[in-house]
DNA sequence: ACAATCAAAACATCTGATGTTTAAATTATA
DNA sequence: TATAATTTAAACATCAGATGTTTTGATTGT
């Protein structure tokens, strides 16, 4: 589960805490694995309580965060209730986070896909057109430690680095908003790709290479093929591996 | 203000919110409002807590809720600090409503619209192939709405409600998960283009009506250029009132 | 100067009391 | 019997205050 991967890309690792928190995730963790059918009540504070072993105040403040992301709904006198999918934050980097300590479904990793198909494509047009010399810097030290990645791992996080510095290059905060999707895709993308027998990275690193000169010489039409022809690869690399993968695909 | 409205179209005007919302709301607010530089302390619970008259319990919860959306990062022993606006979670529907409160800004309002000229034209494309029956009635309906509204506000409110029903027709909830930058971004136009005398209705329904039709006969490729097209038009047209808000925009 | 100690500020957690709302069970009535 | 009014139990909302822990910075001693 790369649940705490996601976290280290977030930097929040170096924080503890508290006790609302972790029970927050507990929570958040069981209702995004699907344990709770959609409108079901879950455990009273009281119960919550005696569970996990803390005191009533801990149980609320979990409870409103998790409220606050759209997974649960609470209803005074009555009790709480696990909102409907439709109804998550699922743009939230705790909702996505939790999502990987899911068996990856391929269709909600077709939906990532389709997400970053639309957003990161242009997000590198722009990038082409705005990004700051620090910027470009920190594609391109992103892109030299996927050069010199040592493990599977270094080389998924310095890719996830390299796509979220393309997005903020994009100078758009909507847009850096969306690094979760981001994330969430790759981790999940590598779990399946991790036993494919053709090399990930040399493959993906000239096309990356294509992307961070695109953007260097700013020029946007370029970046933004760049990033489509890498993203239509990843896809193709993957519907290899899932067949159920490709439907309804947009093609290039 | 608008910020009433766009709770509104989320359906959350029925349920009266408790006071750690309210303050939360009223924090989440001012932060947003801009009035405090990033990095700045608020005030410590028991200062909160004769502010608002509230108990601590109620300020920890709005807190913790703050800190869910990004918005506040707390610190034990030291204090709870206003994080930078990169770190806020810009697609929570909470942080764009409160954005409403605050005069439009044209850079924002550019980012909103950059961002829908993405996630639209590929959400009417795929609506096209994989709307149901009943979503596309629901496009219908909307587009009804929109021709027969009274007022302003109710084309407003109905201009929303199509531009949802296209993205929930798109069967990706990761789509759906974004509406709020629409229901933004209309609400901050129709700020500008409120006293503009060219009729708003006139020029948008043709277009709102070629979208429909495109998804109802399945035309994937026409329903994409359609809203392509209408998002040009609306950029266009607020340009005109806005001269700044053009640059660094995508051209057709 | 430098290091160890101490104290104040601020958040974290627990406990338990009391208020309000909701839904369901009960009772009264036509 | 069917319906309307009442009561009650369950569950969340709020408050008050006590105690613990962490951080920062001031104090103190070498």
């Amino acid at each position: 589960m790369n649940e705490l991967l996601y976290y280290d890309l977030k930097n929040v690792s170096g924080l503890t805490p508290g006790l609302a928190t972790q029970v927050c995730r507990e929570i958040g963790r069981r209702i995004v694995a699907g344990l709770f059918p959609e409108g079901q009540f879950i455990d009273d504070e009281i119960k919550l309580c005696k569970r996990y072993n803390v005191s009533k105040s801990v149980v609320r403040e979990a409870v409103k965060i998790l409220v606050a992301k759209g997974l649960l709904e609470v209803r005074r006198g009555n009790g709480t209730r696990v909102r409907q999918r439709a109804s998550w934050n699922l743009l939230d980097d705790d909702v996505l986070a939790w999502h990987q300590g899911v068996e990856p479904e391929t269709d909600f990793l077709r939906k990532l896909i389709d997400v970053r198909l639309m957003v990161e494509p242009n997000a590198a047009f722009w990038a082409a057109g705005a990004a700051t010399n620090e910027q470009i810097k920190e594609i391109s030290k992103s892109h030299n430690d996927m050069e010199n990645a040592k493990s599977i791992q270094e080389f998924v996080v310095a890719d996830a680095k390299f796509h979220r510095a393309v997005l903020r290059a994009a100078n758009n905060e909507l847009l850096t908003a969306m690094e979760g999707v981001i994330f969430s895709a790759l981790l999940s993308s590598i779990k399946i790709t991790n036993n494919d027998p053709i090399d990930n990275r040399e493959r993906s690193l000239p096309l990356h290479y294509k992307i961070l000169k695109a953007i260097e010489t700013q020029n946007k039409e370029r970046a933004e093929f760049a990033m489509r022809k890498h993203m239509a690869d990843t896809y193709e690399r993957l519907s290899k591996l899932l067949p159920e993968l490709k439907s309804g695909v947009k093609k290039m």
